[in-house]
RNA sequence: GCGGGCGUGGCGGAAUCGGUAGACGCUGCCGACUUAAAAUCGGCUUCCGUAUGGAGUGCGGGUUCGAGUCCCGCCGUCCGCACCA
């Protein structure tokens, strides 16, 4: 029904004449036909520049939650958007399908964790589906099946060719509940990651990657990485934790019978050091122990403390002394005792430090215990004494004082001095220590990728020759007991040797699930049935231009990745760096929670007006929390794009909340974003139709969206994005009709096809466009319609806003303040009074200072 | 303990370079339409005050004609690391 030109439409005609919006028609619709013509599908030899878009797989742990729901919003407005902005996407998405819960379901449910976990992915991939996300399909992988994993277990054997793959007795953290070692990244506070389990120690054969060869490469490229957040940078390098220092030796004093090396950030203070202390697993420790009942003992002590955080905070620092000494570097007739200590760790730089009370705390805590001399050796200002005082050590800047041929100079020249001593005279040298280890990749489990190596007891460790690859998993196993079923299996294990011939053993380690995500980003992009991915193809859509995901990921995930992908080029299968030129990482989807009368948690659902729908009892409204099981916090999406349809859903998970901040659901925003969704769809529906005539303000205001939109979306702030598409939406509605008005609406369905694909795609059709919105191009805007031609003028006395002028833009100062100064309430104000100064800044405000 | 972020109405938040604080949304209130309700539409919604007006961006200082924004010192809160020599 055609408008009458000039008139303006009342409500009542809108009711009528819009037809409501069946979002659950519409959603399945337009998904049957994007998956039809394989809309989505990137094209590896496409002719556009390329852009790749990837939201961090997820574990298919059962259902989708709002997590994902939100993560991959914000990957698809992106996608989506970079589509209509010309470019080839890849937006693909797979399944980190390994891993533990499959097993414990395995050994709940006593169903296969390879069924368990297919199952997962279908739920999820339908889910996933249903609310409409512009991914490509046909490269979607799971790290599970051996298509995936087989191209993995390649390549570690090209980087155990390649030497960056080794195995090791060491001891490790054994986790008792799971049955298996665990990463340092996965102990925290002395727990298990996932199972809370206090860790043990045990010593066990190990395979290793040697991410510690790239820890320079690692760090520095951090540098490098101008589109990553400043907070995971920061958290990556302090992991790495790179130190410059002295590493040197003590020469020993009978009857030490070796000589005792420590590492030392502080050689400057190297005169002020009263005592050397080493770990109580140090091999002179252990030595002493053997014979010493004490020493013995006091081992033992050590090992009983904690590893919590709140525990070390309070323990007391303890030493033993062993009564034996070592030399000082620079005079052999001064000798220091050697203690050993709970506060030295023997895996990080050599496992023995030199005390220097006066000016490090814990050297400090453990003089003053200990009855020894505490030495000033950097000045505090003007307090040079070699007595310190007190019991807080001083860590700052100074000279260098008491310190025989260093005095006077500053620390990092003292530094410099006595590391060129100990490298000319033999017994020490400058070094590099990092707080980074190894990455202990043996997992004792079954369901993740087998390692393909081969033992034999005459060649050793052998690996799968590559024609064996892949070394699937046997699928006959049981899980009635805890540990690795591989280890229990009657055959698998049991093979010839590769090498010899002889009978031989497989590896029943399998690969730390981070492994698996350390490179599937590459096998998207490529994924040839060969080999792991072709090079070519693969380098032209790395790097990922924009990964998006959890800060949990901060450290583990994608300094994992990092590594990879460099080890990957030091191996010549990849040139590249980098593997993520930009990282987001998102916040949570948070929730209230609610406690029953009797203190159990409840599920939104369960409460109704305050009370508990079921008993009627009073309920204590809790603090706002990620949406957990476990607090009972949770909405399921499902029944929610059932309710209100995928594109509010979508709408409600970009509005409001900065994107890198949580996000609290609530049922008032959904209503509001289907609200929103009905007003569009009016706004679409009932006013497709040509009128004349232009309206110059709302064709600003359009242009002015248009270019605000598309910033905001390629800086991720969709918040910002949907505020100025409201801004858009009230000023058209507001507007008379007319061709600016037409004009605002069609390009209105281009700005917001990004976020509501499916209403956008039924306006478009609706209008009688060709072809699908999702193809058509990002609307163009005229810079000349950013600017206004009138700007509003404040007019301050005294920094005090007291009027305001509307007058035409670009007037000259002169022109302004002479304006600002005819203002009735200005003249008022001023009473007669000539201002003492005026400061006029042009198009913006006039001061005047009385 | 170390490192980092954040602090703006009843709520989520906006304010691009130091220049009109509170855009936009939610909630709430009033009104229109309706027999009624829902939906929709219009208006109001930082606080104090009937009002002219005054106060106001965690607190206390400072720089500036002018500070949410910059500087100094606190407080609160969240996150990461955690005996790292």
């Amino acid at each position: 029904m055609p408008a009458t030109s000039g008139a303006r439409r009342s409500p009542a005609d809108l009711t009528i004449m819009a037809s409501r919006y069946n979002a659950l028609k519409s959603d399945a619709a337009w998904q049957a036909i994007w998956d039809e013509r394989g809309t989505f599908a990137a094209r590896d030899d496409s002719g556009k520049p390329h852009a790749y878009v990837l939201e961090m797989f997820p574990y298919p742990s059962g259902k989708i939650h709002m997590g994902h729901v939100r993560n991959y919003t914000m990957g698809d407005v992106l996608a989506r958007y970079r589509r209509m902005t010309g470019h080839e996407v890849l937006h693909p998405m797979g399944w980190d399908a390994f891993g533990m819960p499959a097993e414990n379901a395995a050994m709940d449910k006593g169903v296969h964790p390879g069924t368990w976990t297919r199952a997962n992915i279908a739920t999820m991939k339908a889910q996933l589906k249903r609310l409409g996300f512009a991914l490509d399909w046909s490269r979607e992988l799971a790290t599970c099946e051996p298509d995936y994993y087989g191209h993995e277990q390649a390549l570690f054997l090209d980087l155990f060719a390649g030497g960056l793959v080794y195995r090791k007795e060491s001891s490790v953290n054994w986790d008792p509940v799971d049955m298996t070692v665990l990463a340092n990244e996965q102990v925290i506070d002395g727990k298990g990651w996932r199972s809370g389990a206090t860790v043990e120690k045990r010593k066990l054969n190990q395979w290793f990657l040697k991410i510690t060869d790239f820890a320079d490469e690692l760090l520095d490229g951090l540098g490098d990485l101008a589109h990553w957040p400043d907070k995971v940078k920061l958290m990556q390098e302090n992991w790495i934790g790179r130190s410059r220092g002295l590493t040197f030796r003590f020469a020993p004093v009978v009857p030490l019978d070796q000589p005792i090396e420590v590492y030392s950030t502080r050689p400057d203070t190297i005169f002020g050091a009263s005592f050397v202390a080493i770990a109580a697993d140090h091999p002179v420790a252990q030595e002493l122990a053997s014979r010493d009942p004490d020493a013995a003992a006091f081992i033992e002590r050590c090992k009983e403390g904690g590893t919590t955080a709140a525990e070390l905070e309070t323990q007391e620092k303890l030493g033993f002394d062993t009564g034996y000494a070592v030399q000082h570097p620079f005079d052999a007739d001064w000798t220091l005792p050697v203690y050993i200590a709970n506060f030295v760790l023997m895996d990080y730089g050599t496992g023995a430090v030199m005390g220097v009370p006066a000016h490090d705390q814990r050297d400090l805590d453990f003089a003053r215990k200990y009855a020894l001399d505490v030495t000033r050796v950097v000045a505090e200002g003007d307090t040079v004494d070699p007595v310190f005082a007190g019991d807080t050590a001083y860590t700052g800047p100074g000279r260098i004082v008491n310190s025989r041929f260093l005095d006077g100079l500053s620390v990092d020249e003292a530094k410099g001095q006595v590391i060129a001593r100990a490298e000319a005279e033999g017994w020490g040298s400058g070094s590099t220590v990092y707080r980074l280890r190894d990455w202990g990749v043996s997992r004792q489990r079954y369901w993740g990728t087998p390692i393909p190596i081969i033992h034999c007891d005459a060649c050793g460790a052998v690996p799968v020759p590559r024609e064996q690859l892949p070394v699937v998993l046997p699928e006959d196993v049981s899980f009635d007991i805890p540990g690795n079923p591989l280890d229990r299996h009657p055959t698998w294990r049991h093979i010839p040797c590769p090498s010899c011939g002889g009978d031989a053993a497989r590896e029943t380690d399998t690969l730390d699930t981070f492994v698996d995500s350390s490179w599937y980003f590459i096998r998207f992009a490529s994924q040839p049935d060969d080999k792991p991915f072709d090079r070519s193809v693969a380098e032209k859509w790395l790097p990922v231009g924009q990964y998006i995901g959890g800060v949990e990921h901060a450290i583990l995930h994608l300094l994992y990745a990092r590594f990879w992908t460099r080890a990957l080029r030091h191996i010549g299968k990849l040139d590249m760096a980098e593997p993520f030129a930009g990282l987001f990482t998102q916040g949570m989807v948070t929730h209230a929670t609610f406690r029953s009368d009797d203190g159990r948690w409840l599920n939104p659902d369960e409460v109704t007006d305050g009370k508990e729908t079921a008993t009627g009892l009073p309920v204590t409204i809790g603090r706002v929390e990620k949406m957990s099981k476990s607090k009972k916090n949770t909405v399921d999406p499902e029944p929610i794009v059932d309710q209100y349809g995928a594109d509010a859903v979508r709408w409600f998970m970009l509005s409001d909340s900065p994107p890198e901040r949580d996000l609290e659901w609530s049922e008032n925003g959904i209503e509001g974003s289907w609200r929103f969704v009905q007003r569009l769809w009016r706004l679409f529906d009932g006013d497709a139709v040509g009128e004349a005539g232009s309206d110059v303000p709302l064709d600003r205001k359009l242009h002015q969206t248009i270019a605000g939109v598309g910033a905001d979306i390629e800086a991720l702030q969709f918040n910002k994005a949907v505020a100025k598409l409201y801004e858009l939406v009230n000023a058209i509605e507001r507007a008379q009709p007319s061709a600016s008005r037409t004009a605002a609406i069609r390009a209105a369905m281009l700005l917001v096809a990004p976020m509501v694909p499916h209403l956008a795609e039924e306006a478009w059709a609706a209008i009688g466009r060709e072809g699908l919105i999702a193809d058509a191009d990002w609307p163009t805007f005229d810079p000349a319609l950013l600017v206004e031609d009138e700007v509003t003028i404040a007019i301050q006395v005294n920094g005090k806003l007291r009027d305001t002028l509307v007058l035409p833009k670009g007037q000259s100062k002169a022109e302004i303040e002479a304006a600002a100064l005819a203002s009735d309430k200005i003249v008022r104000l001023l009473d007669g009074q000539t201002p003492r100064k005026v400061i006029v800044v042009p198009d913006r405000l006039v001061n005047l200072v009385a």
